[in-house]
DNA sequence: TTGAAATATTGACATTTGTCAATATTATTA
DNA sequence: TAATAATATTGACAAATGTCAATATTTCAA
């Protein structure tokens, strides 16, 4: 069960926090007294599409999805969330409801804030604003790249991108994962027994290796390119 | 050639453009001061992804298309931008580069509002950057939805989704598009020959008709289930 | 109006990708 | 620890999709 825990204050945290380091002390304060902490098991859900969006999350620890659910069973990993980042969503001032889910990939903490304090610091602080503007708008960047990497490569582009982007996720060419396969086929928009095999043969080619879920990047010059030719 | 012309006044524009309802007279004023109007052939540019964000662009008629550009000729629709939409992108605040390319489907005129004047409205007021951010994630909203059918719909379920749209776009079941067979594929995130046949299916199945670009749709809930099925 | 040039269509075929079932491996719990 | 469940792997096969080439049709400019 997700249990409940105070940390310090958020001016210890905020300073790794981009968004964060635009806001004054008062405001900074006005955060600290409603925001309250929440410890998450792995595989537990912190924000579930469709349901209501009264706060926006911060992760201050682990490692969580946000993807898309669908119909079917067939989700798509958005992106792997990682300390300190913030996280609310795109029903921030249209509907108030979660467009995604985002659940904890390893035990993990987050904190959160009531989004009507936090709108009220977009509104009154308009460096404020306009970072979030930027913030927001990064994502977008970010997602027209993976929108080309999903419909325009084939899989073995694709599998080349997912694995480059949880080296950067874990910051080494070394990492032992949290995702599962399922989770790799869902970040990489295929089966996973298509993930599988595609991983299989870049071992096999010698660009990667694994045991487990412990990955290696062996060449990474040769995923970029598979990542290029698509 | 693009030829410029004047035209009265941005409030008897304004009112059609969600965005400036937000505006006070005064910001107006400041917007229609340095706004100028430009006429597009078709086929022309208006924006070209990687150039300059110098400027927020609304389409005052016309069609045009925004899509993303690849390393080789693959393309992708993002969006069919109709009068009178804003376009601006994901550069503003970042990088204020271009992340897409907007070209006239049809001759097209389109007004320019300088980018730094654009800011400062959405600095100076805090409605007006509020509803920014809502414009921002009600399109981060649509592109959700236009991922997860690119990305796990089949080729069935995409083009329903395209017909669809372009109905929604013409405001009719039968409309004569302005769109070409590779523009149709690029929404689809397909090859041509695979929109074409697909296209010819519905139309053998009786659920849509065309001749040329004059297409009708026969069975829209057909194609909405379709469009559910993947 | 006529002849390029661009766009659209079709068919044959190869390749990519998913499906399903069988089996192996790993994690979890009684 | 053994049994069970969950996850991972593999193979055979079917279905989906792209490629390429040939041909038709349309558009546009001389």
């Amino acid at each position: 069960m997700a249990t409940f825990t105070t940390i310090s204050h958020c001016s210890g945290c905020n300073l790794k926090i981009n968004l964060f380091r635009f806001l004054d002390d008062e405001q900074l304060d006005l955060i600290d007294q409603s925001r309250h902490e929440v410890q998450f098991n792995k595989g537990e859900t912190i924000f579930k599409q469709g349901g209501p969006f009264t706060h926006i999350a911060c992760l201050t620890s682990g490692l969580a999805k946000i993807y898309i659910e669908n119909y079917d069973k067939k989700n798509l990993i958005l992106k792997i969330l990682k300390p300190t980042e913030l996280v609310g969503g795109p029903g921030f001032n249209v509907d108030f409801r979660h467009h995604f889910s985002v659940s904890a990939l390893t035990d993990s903490s987050a904190c959160f804030i009531d989004v009507h304090i936090f709108k009220e610091m977009v509104a009154k602080n308009s460096i404020f604003s306009m970072e979030l503007i930027k913030h927001m708008n990064m994502a977008t960047i970010m997602f027209y790249e993976r929108m080309m990497s999903l419909t325009h490569k084939q899989m073995p582009g694709r599998i080349a991108d997912a694995l480059l982007y949880l080296a950067k996720i874990y910051k080494n060419n070394n990492f032992e994962t949290a995702l599962s396969r399922q989770d790799i086929a869902d970040l990489s928009a295929m089966t996973k027994e298509s993930a599988i095999r595609i991983c299989k043969e870049f071992k096999v080619d010698g660009f990667i290796d694994y045991t487990g879920n412990k990955f290696s990047i062996l060449n990474e010059e040769a995923l970029q390119q598979i990542s290029k030719t698509g």
